[in-house]
DNA sequence: ATTTGACTTAGAGTAAACTCTAACGAATAT
DNA sequence: ATATTCGTTAGAGTTTACTCTAAGTCAAAT
C-alpha cells in the first residue's frame, strides 16, 4: 500500500491533483485507521490507465462516466465497450492530425535551416 | 477578401474566437471602409496554419510569440526555428503517448469484445 | 515537551481558452 | 419606413483542470 505521496511521486502528479481525482470520483483510495489515504497496486493501475487517458485528450468528466461505469458493474460492459471504442477513434484522429503536422513542420523547418545557412554564408563574403 | 463569418465558416471556428485572436495578437486583419474585418488569403493560410499548431496543443500565448517574431523581421529566424523545433519534439512525444495508448486500448477493447460475445453465448445455452 | 513533517478538510483562487452579452451602427429586404 | 441581418466594441461570464490556503490532527525526532 502506497501513501498519497509515495503515489504522487510513483505517478508524478502532486497530491492536490489526486485529492481532486477522488472528489471527482475517479479513484477512491482505503484509508488507515487514522484517516489517511492508502492506495493498493491495483489503484495504482487504475491510475496509470487514468493518465494514458488523460494524456491522450479524454477529459475528466468521460473518464468520470468511464469510472462510474466500472462500478455499477457488468451490465454495462457494452457502454464501457462504446466509449473505449469512441476514444479509440479520438485517438486515431489525432493521431493524423499530428503525423500531417509533423511533415509540414519539417518541411518549414528544412526552409528555415536554408534560409539561415544562406544568410551566413553571404555575410561571409 | 473574406468577412469574419466567411471565415469562421471556412475554418470552422466561432467568430468570436476570430476576435478573440486578434485581440491576442494572433491575426490582425484588414478593415474595409465600414471598420469591418477583412481577411486575405495570407490571412487565410496563416489562420490554418495557427489552427494546425493549436490542433497539436501549441498555447495560444507560444503561437502569439511565434507571430510576434515575425512582426520582428528578418533578424527573428534562428528563434522562430527554435520554436518550432521545440514544437515539433512536443509532436514527437505526442505520436509515441497516442500510439501506445492506442495499442493498449485494442487490445482492452478486443477483450471486452470477446467478454460480450461469451456473455452472449452463455444466455443462449 | 515541543518541533517537524506528513497528513486531513473545505473551500478559495488561478490560468487558459474561449463564449457570451449588451448596446450600438450600417446595409439590405419588405 | 421599418425590420432584419451582419457587423462593431468593451467587458463580463464560463468551463476545465487544477492549485493553493488555512486551520487543524497525529506520530516520530530532538
Amino acid at each position: 500500500m502506497y501513501t498519497i505521496s509515495e503515489v504522487a511521486k510513483l505517478l508524478d502528479v502532486s497530491t492536490h491533483t489526486l485529492r481532486y481525482y477522488e472528489k471527482e470520483n475517479i479513484i477512491i483510495p482505503d484509508r488507515n485507521e487514522n484517516k489517511e489515504r492508502l492506495y493498493s497496486d491495483m489503484h495504482l493501475k487504475w491510475l496509470k490507465f487514468v493518465m494514458k487517458l488523460k494524456q491522450t485528450q479524454m477529459p475528466i468528466a468521460k473518464i468520470r462516466e468511464y469510472a462510474r461505469l466500472f462500478e455499477e458493474g457488468e451490465h454495462t460492459t457494452q457502454a464501457r465497450l462504446e466509449l473505449l471504442e469512441n476514444h479509440l477513434l479520438s485517438i486515431q484522429n489525432q493521431l493524423e492530425t499530428l503525423a500531417s503536422t509533423e511533415k509540414m513542420l519539417e518541411e518549414k523547418i528544412n526552409k528555415y535551416r536554408e534560409f539561415i545557412n544562406q544568410s551566413k554564408s553571404e555575410t561571409v563574403k
